[in-house]
DNA sequence: GGAATAGTTAGCCATATGCCTAACTATTCT
DNA sequence: AGAATAGTTAGGCATATGGCTAACTATTCC
């Protein structure tokens, strides 16, 4: 068991919000530029940057600009680390669950 | 596509912080009473009932009272929304990548 | 009954977060 | 060159968040 927590700290705190999990999932379609993901809000520009700002260091999403555009794309596997971190928290309440199955049978068998 | 929205919201602001985060591998593994959980921190008991009510207004946890003590359980399928979410971003997210496969191999086969 | 235990509620405080405006840089178009 | 476009940086402001102390309620133990 890797030790995850700085990487999922920071990655739920960036789907935290709102709005940052609308630029996500636009993302999920296809890359945009700033000013078309802008578009999806009524919020100023330097607003929406922090968000990607915060975005990118989470490393969620990654951009780079061409002349004076910048695109912004969904890393691939971004979100593979909280998928696991969900994945850990439900084994370990399944087994908690198999645990009572079999405290549950063995309690109707003594009976 | 169901309006998971404000669910996912309350479930990702509650897994946001690290101490909720605690909080629930902790309960993911056996129900706890209050004070158990305390005894993780070093934190007050006000603070961390603080936790507990973001937790449970999340629908992450339940909790009931026998006597002076409350037990904390981590709520089954609490985390399924979050699951679910997750999964639509990736398959869109595949699907994008599907069609960039695709178009790199016409591009190849057009060459 | 009185003391100890387990949790709850109220109110305060410092820092973090999210948003905005203003001013600026870097490209691109005419 | 000059205007328009796309993004960036700095600084300010209001609210949200997370933590604490103090005071209180409800059980349980002796």
């Amino acid at each position: 068991m890797p030790n995850y927590s700085a990487e999922v700290d920071a990655v739920l705190r960036a789907l935290a919000d709102p709005t940052r999990r609308t630029v996500v999932e636009r993302l999920a379609k296809s890359p945009a530029v700033v000013s078309d993901l802008l578009a999806l809000f009524s919020m100023t520009l330097p607003s929406l940057l922090q968000h990607l700002r915060i975005l990118e260091d989470a490393r969620v999403i990654s951009s780079s600009k061409q002349g004076r555009v910048r695109t912004v794309n969904l890393r691939p596997g971004a979100l593979d680390v909280l998928h696991l971190w969900l994945g850990e928290q439900r084994t370990s309440a399944e087994r908690q669950a198999d645990r009572l199955g079999i405290h549950l049978t063995r309690a109707i068998k003594e009976t």
